[in-house]
DNA sequence: TAGATTGTTAATCGATTAACAATC
DNA sequence: TAGATTGTTAATCGATTAACAATC
């Protein structure tokens, strides 16, 4: 089923940046692009957007464009999200409550089937319609969930051993918001996102600026 | 003050990488480590390592390694978190919230001074010891506060009007929690957070792995 | 047919890694 | 001094971009 062996990861991260354009055009009724049209509206030039493309086949017409619609269904199927996708998210606090009741999770065919966490004055309690597991139950519920995708949101300190029992529970990629270096199985795919990462990195650009008034 | 004309990005990212794990070190009371050493607890090469560091200068001593505190204090300043910053955030929702009392902001140096939403229903809430203002007073607030930095956590449709009132009243970073691309000045820098596409290419990886049970 | 735009190959660019002389 | 480890140069690797024959 995977004809693409080796896909560079920045491709795929574009190609999610691709759909959500994609998305956006077909529900303004627009029928064809070019990558030349791609380029002046996302500002990635056209031959990385036809090469990105092509590491799946085939997609536009030579003299034409691509169908917006068709491209969208295809990417789409690329991606793995043109079917539900139950999710677990471990760690009920502000991020994983924000996270539960993200705008955008239904339309990408995320569904966030349940949430975990360990401390008992959140158990229980109900989060954007779901109630708050047991994080110890997490094993015994994925069981039924059959999750393979698991979003971390819990203190650094608990994110490996939380990690291990996702993984043990069938758990195959992890989203990691906690600040920290998750050791993993091979076969285990981890993203990290960052928030104070990102902040880091923003400040460092501010030398290099023309002073301030 | 900048001395290093073009540093590649993903070395910034690291750094902040690095500056995480040196504070768990110190913490631990670790004194010294060798490039050797953070590879074997990072997974980033040795080599990548000194690679980085040799952007900014002279880090260590041949034969000993580098002493943790010296190293977490230079990185620290190179990032420009070793004062305080003030920071904005625009979008006092779900995620909003969760930024606005994330832990870590304050010993990363990140002053959340003003918090901003046009929901009259959220304007004038308490959020995390911070009254929510008017999105609109934005212009008047941050003339006395001064941000640079400001996070946006509005939605798509929101983003790039609120991105031109930020930059206008002087943010010269932007870390954007929309799922849009922004069109800003040059000497503006954005780096976007997207959820979603972090979780679609997860996706992607499901189907390169052994079949589930 | 002529014009436009694709998919792909080749050229360029930049980042990672290996190797090693310098040095503590 | 001998052993260890740095900072840096050179080699490798991979990703981006330009160019163009194929084709609608």
């Amino acid at each position: 089923m995977n004809s693409s062996p080796k896909v560079p990861m920045p491709t795929l991260e574009r190609l999610a940046t691709y759909l959500r354009y994609l998305i956006d055009l077909d529900a303004s009724h627009v029928e064809t692009i070019s990558s030349t049209d791609v380029e002046r509206q996302t500002g990635i030039n056209a031959a990385q957007f036809r090469k990105d493309l092509s590491y799946f086949g085939e997609f536009g017409k030579p003299g034409v464009g691509y169908n917006v619609s068709e491209l969208q269904a295809r990417i789409a199927r690329i991606l793995k999200i043109d079917q539900m996708q139950p999710v677990i998210v471990v760690g009920a606090g502000n991020l994983g409550s924000a996270l539960i009741g993200y705008p955008g999770l239904q339309e990408h065919k995320f569904h966030i089937a349940a949430a975990f966490d360990r401390d008992p004055a959140k158990i229980g309690r109900l989060q954007n319609d779901l109630v708050v597991l047991d994080e110890s139950s997490l094993g015994e519920v994925n069981a039924k969930i059959g999750a393979r995708i698991a979003i971390l949101c819990v203190p650094a300190n608990a994110a490996q051993h939380v990690a291990n029992d996702a993984i043990a529970a069938g758990v195959r990629v992890i989203l990691n918001f906690a600040p920290i270096i998750l050791k993993v199985p091979e076969r285990v795919v981890v993203r990290n996102v960052s928030f104070l990462q990102e902040l880091a990195v923003l400040s460092y650009h501010l030398s290099s600026e023309a002073p301030a008034t």
